[in-house]
Formats: C-alpha cells, structure tokens, sequence
DNA sequence: ATTAGGG
DNA sequence: CCCTAAT
C-alpha cells in the first residue's frame, strides 16, 4: 500500500492530463472501405429478406416490418464507426453451434436451419466482398465432418458431434467449469489473491490443451465476448437478422447481441443426482429433453441427451486438413467450455434464480416437473453481455474474474479460473439477466418464457443462426501466412497483473513485465502487454461510458493513472531498474509519501 | 530480441 | 492485434 501512496502523491503533482496521442477510437478508413460492399450487401439483403419470406410459411420469427428496415439498419450500423473483424477472404468461415452428444451413438440430427428465413450478409471489410448466406432452405446436420463441406451450401450443414462420454461424464470438466457451475455454489472464492493454487491447476489444464493448438489453426471465435463476434453478429446480420437484429442495433453499441449464449434453451433428461448436487453432467452446454426416471423418491435421475454449444466461430483455410479442423473445433470447445458458459434452470418456463433452493423446493423433484425442467445457456458470467450497456454504468461488484476469463482463452491463460457467479449473485447475475432478457425475447419466438412452457424447447430461432459464411472472392494467396490471432481480451485479473508490475517497473520494460506478471502466459507477448497499458490509459481518461468491453474496475484504472503519471513525470530518469525482486528502490518513491495528498480510491 | 508508435 | 522502424 505503500507504494500506493506514494502514487497518489505523485500524481497530485503531475499533470496527468495531457495525455499524448489520443487513441483513434474511430476509423474512418474502414468505414470507407466498407461503404461499398455495405451498400451492396443492403440490397441483397433486401432481396434475400423477401425471398424468404415468401418462400417461408414460418415467419414467426420475424417482427414484420422488419425488412423494410433491414438495409439502412445495416448501414447505420456502419456508420456507427465500428470496424469490422471478417473473415479474409480466403478463409472459410463456418459457424458451429451444435455439437451432439447422442447417448446411443445414434447421431442426434441437429438442426441447424430448418425452415426459417434468414438473411444474413457478412462484408469483408477489406476486400469489400459481400457475403450472403442464406438460411432459407433446410438443412440437415450431418454427423461426420467434411473437409469440403465450408461452401456456401454446405457450410451450414457442417455438424459436429461429441461422443457420449464426453459430455454426460463431465470429462471435460476443466477447472473453469468446475467453478462455474454447481461446484462453485458454496465456495465463494475471491478472485483477488490466493488465486495461485488454482491458477496453477489451471495453468496445468490449460497446457493439456495447449497441446491440442495447432499452428495451422486459423482464428476461432466465440460468440462471446469477442468484439469480433458482436461485429461479426451485426454484420453479418448473423444473428437473428430477422428478429433480433432490429433489437440488436436499437441497443446498438452499447449491447452487442450475439445472444447465441444467453439463451440456448436446452432440454434434457436428468439422471442422476443426488439432492443438493445437481448433476454436474450440464457441463453447460445445451440439452435435450428432460425426464424423470423412476428412481429413488428422493432423488432426482437426469440425464443429458444432448448439449448444444452456443455458436462458435470457425475459420480455417481450404487448405488446412480434417485434422486440424478437429483440432480447431476442439480448440474452441476447450475455451468454450471453459469460460463461458452458465447453465440456468427454468421450470416451467420460470428461471430459477435462486441457487440456494433445493430441488424439491423448487419442484424439480416432481415427476411432472423434470417434464418441465429446462436448461439454458448463457454467458459464463458477465461476460459480454454486462459491459456493453453504456446507459447503466453498474459498477462491477467483484468483477474480477468472473466477467473476465469467460471472454476468449481460459484454458490458456495463467488467469485465474473464473468464477462464475460466485458470490455476488446479488448483482452480476441479476445485472446480466436484466440485460439478458430482453434478448431473449427477441430471439426467442415466445414471448414470455416465463409463462410458456415452450421455452424449454429449443428456439428454432437460434437454430437459424447456424449460418457459415464463406467469402466469395477468394485470395489464395498469403493462405498460410499470419492469420490475425484470436482475439483475446485482457481479464480484470490480467489487467490487475498488468497494473501491478508496470506499477513497478515502469512502462518502458515490457520485457519485464512479461516476465514477472505474464511468464506463463504464452499469448501474451511483451508487445501485447504495451499495446494492453496504452488501452488501458486511454481507457481509464475517458469517461466510463465511452468505455467498451467487460468493464475495468475504476480501481484499476486509477492506478493506471496514477502509474502513467508516475513514470512520465519521470521520464528520462533513470528508470529505476534497481534490484531484482522489482524494489522500488528509486529515491522518489519514498519522496512521494511525504506528499499523501488525499487521492482516495 | 526489444521498444515505441502508428495503423 | 498487427506492422515497422529503430535500437
């Protein structure tokens, strides 16, 4: 604390303010760039959209006039000043968002886009190529994977199954998941400190996957967090273009909807736990119907038939083999299941909220109940979803890890496992389901889940969603070369780690840095670390409604001014590299506590 | 290999 | 995050 202080102090004398080149929040290039291909997608989109009205009785989905709208929405949207994460050009793109878990070894048709009418368009910013996919037509899941099947008409028929044993067993069980779910309810960690011995089982999980990283692997993305995905759900038009997207861009930048998660009802048999512990089986994913098998009275028996992932994002070259896509859907899985995900319970079209009933006093114990025991998906934690509401800057309780790690890599960060909604669910949760509900409705095609039983069935909504995109132009050419590489942002914990030794060391000792706060943490480089403080300065002076993404603790980002001052103000000194161990040992450290200025935090 | 900055 | 220039 002490070196707190002398912080403070520090930066009650040093002008902070001028801070130096204002980060460009705005890129007008791209939108540019983009014009173009905007225009152009608007009117396919249009012709798309009616189309497939007319060719869909099942509109259901759609909010009617939507269509009208949908070009100039896109294109507001564009002019919103978003850049675009697509998929280049000579990638496929494809979308996976279910994966079965057939419990006879039977392949579980999953349905991806049955008969609803989709139009979603993709634009690849740079090469301005417009992608149509059209979710019109039915489609049937197959259970093997075909290397060629990412074009346009095959795509979104790709299917992925999971073998038994893994779902249902909780084999995949990785430490994240443990303290997300059931395991989670009575241990109320905090995330702040001890977080060593978890962060070392966890780093120890997270090299098992690591092994499954390939080289080759292009860029994954979940649907999560990731700026990539939320841009990529807008557009694409991807999500729920019909219905949701009208929501979605009303909400516009201050929530993204990729709600994929949040409301991937699933339905499944339970069968097996005991009393307080709920199976553990829901490793999260999605579900299957529900069903009560004569048992013990007492006992509640589920079982899982089968789990749906939210989407995820898939982007390998033509060129790369099954293997590696395996190894890429793998990849995405692992971090899936190991950050992100939150099982809810809804009964009778009610969510249970409350983690602290037991079955029976939720009336899950009766026979007639599990018929109407339902699951859903929804962000790990705060995920995504929490940040993006400029309008109600709820201040993060303990964010900390929870809203974090879910975003992008759990499984190979050095992080500390998340935990979910330990705690505080006071606050988070019920935040993220205020936000969380009014997606649902929209993608849902019932309107009040709580009151209509359908809700347990999967929306047919989410199925549309299914959608691969592949561009159209294809660019052969720098196919193996650098692939951007998944996006992975920075959790409360890591900026905590990130704060912490440049605290210390100063800002121009990357190299340091890494070393002491990220040594395990392969993916993030020394540059990653530099590009993530001057975020985080730039972040931290502007106002917290300008601020994007999971939310930093303003704690945080008041140390990270006051370490910015610190070490400007200082320039030109010698950049106290003293003793290892990381000492201040610099004179004007202690000059600073004399000063203790009031500068609370 | 690092650092610093623009993109 | 990427890319480069400069160390």
């Amino acid at each position: 604390m002490v070196f707190k202080r002398k912080f403070d102090s520090v930066s009650v004398a040093f002008d902070y303010p001028n801070i130096p080149k204002a980060p460009r929040s705005c890129r007008r290039k791209v939108l540019e760039k983009r014009t173009d291909a905007m225009d152009l997608l608007a009117s396919l989109a249009g012709k798309l959209l009616e189309e497939c009205e007319s060719s869909s009785a099942s509109s259901n989905a759609f909010e009617g006039n939507n269509h009208e709208n949908f070009g100039k929405e896109i294109k507001q949207e564009d002019d919103q000043g978003n850049s675009v994460s697509r998929p280049t050009a000579y990638e496929k793109t494809c979308v996976v968002n279910s994966f079965s878990f057939p419990d006879d070894g039977i392949l579980e048709r999953t349905p991806v886009c049955e008969t609803k009418n989709v139009k979603s368009e993709g634009v690849s910013e740079e090469a301005g190529d417009v992608i149509v996919n059209t979710g019109c037509g039915q489609v049937e899941a197959t259970g093997g994977l075909v290397t060629d099947t990412c074009n346009l008409e095959n795509a979104t028929a790709l299917g992925v199954q999971f073998p038994k044993s893994v779902s249902v067993d909780g084999d995949l069980k990785s430490p994240s998941c443990v303290n997300g779910s059931l395991a989670r309810q009575g241990n109320h960690t905090n995330l702040g400190r001890d977080d060593d011995e978890k962060l070392y089982s966890y780093q120890k999980f997270s090299n098992k996957f690591k092994s499954y990283r390939s080289p080759t692997v292009r860029r994954i993305r979940k649907s999560l967090s990731s700026k990539y995905w939320k841009q990529m759900a807008k557009d694409l038009g991807h999500y729920r273009a019909d219905v949701g997207m009208k929501a979605l861009y009303r909400k516009r930048k201050s929530c993204y909807g990729y709600n994929a998660w949040q409301r991937e009802t699933v339905y499944k048999r339970i069968r097996s736990p005991d009393r307080s512990s709920v199976v553990t089986s829901d490793g999260g994913i999605s579900s299957g119907s529900v069903s009560k098998l004569p048992e013990k009275r007492d006992s509640v028996k589920l079982s899982i038939k089968s789990f749906r992932i939210p989407e995820l994002f898939i982007e390998v070259p033509e060129t790369a083999t099954v293997g590696s896509l395996k190894r890429t859907v793998m990849e995405a899985v692992s971090v899936l299941l190991s950050g992100g995900i939150r099982v809810g319970v809804v009964v009778h079209g009610k969510k249970v909220r409350d983690d602290k009933k037991t079955l029976s006093q939720t009336g899950i114990s009766c026979e007639e109940n599990l018929t109407n025991l339902g699951f859903t998906l929804e962000p790990g934690s705060s995920k995504v979803p929490v940040p993006l509401c400029s309008e109600d800057p709820v201040v993060p309780i303990n964010p900390p890890n929870l809203s974090e790690r879910s975003a992008a890599s759990p499984m190979l960060d050095t992080e500390t496992p998340q935990a979910d909604d330990v705690t505080n669910p006071g606050n988070i949760v019920d935040n993220n389901h205020l936000e969380l509900v009014p997606y649902q409705r929209e993608i849902s095609v019932d309107e009040e889940p709580s009151s209509d039983t359908r809700a347990l069935v999967p929306l047919p909504a989410l199925e549309v969603e299914a959608l691969a995109v592949v561009p159209l132009n294809q660019k052969p050419k720098r196919t193996e070369l650098a692939q951007r590489r998944t996006r992975r942002p920075f959790s409360v914990t890591e900026v905590e780690a990130l704060v912490q030794a440049v605290e210390e060391l100063g800002t121009g000792r990357w190299r340091d840095v890494k070393l002491r706060a990220f040594e395990s943490a392969d993916h993030r480089t020394y540059v990653d670390l530099k590009d993530k403080w001057k975020t985080l300065v730039h972040t931290a002076s502007i106002s917290p409604q300008q601020r994007r993404g999971e939310p930093v603790p303003q704690e945080l980002l008041d140390r990270v001014l006051r370490a910015y001052g610190y070490w400007s103000q200082r320039q030109g000194k010698h950049q106290g590299r003293g003793g290892g161990g990381g000492a201040h040992k610099d004179p004007d450290m202690n000059r600073g506590r004399a000063l203790e200025a009031g500068v609370s935090v």
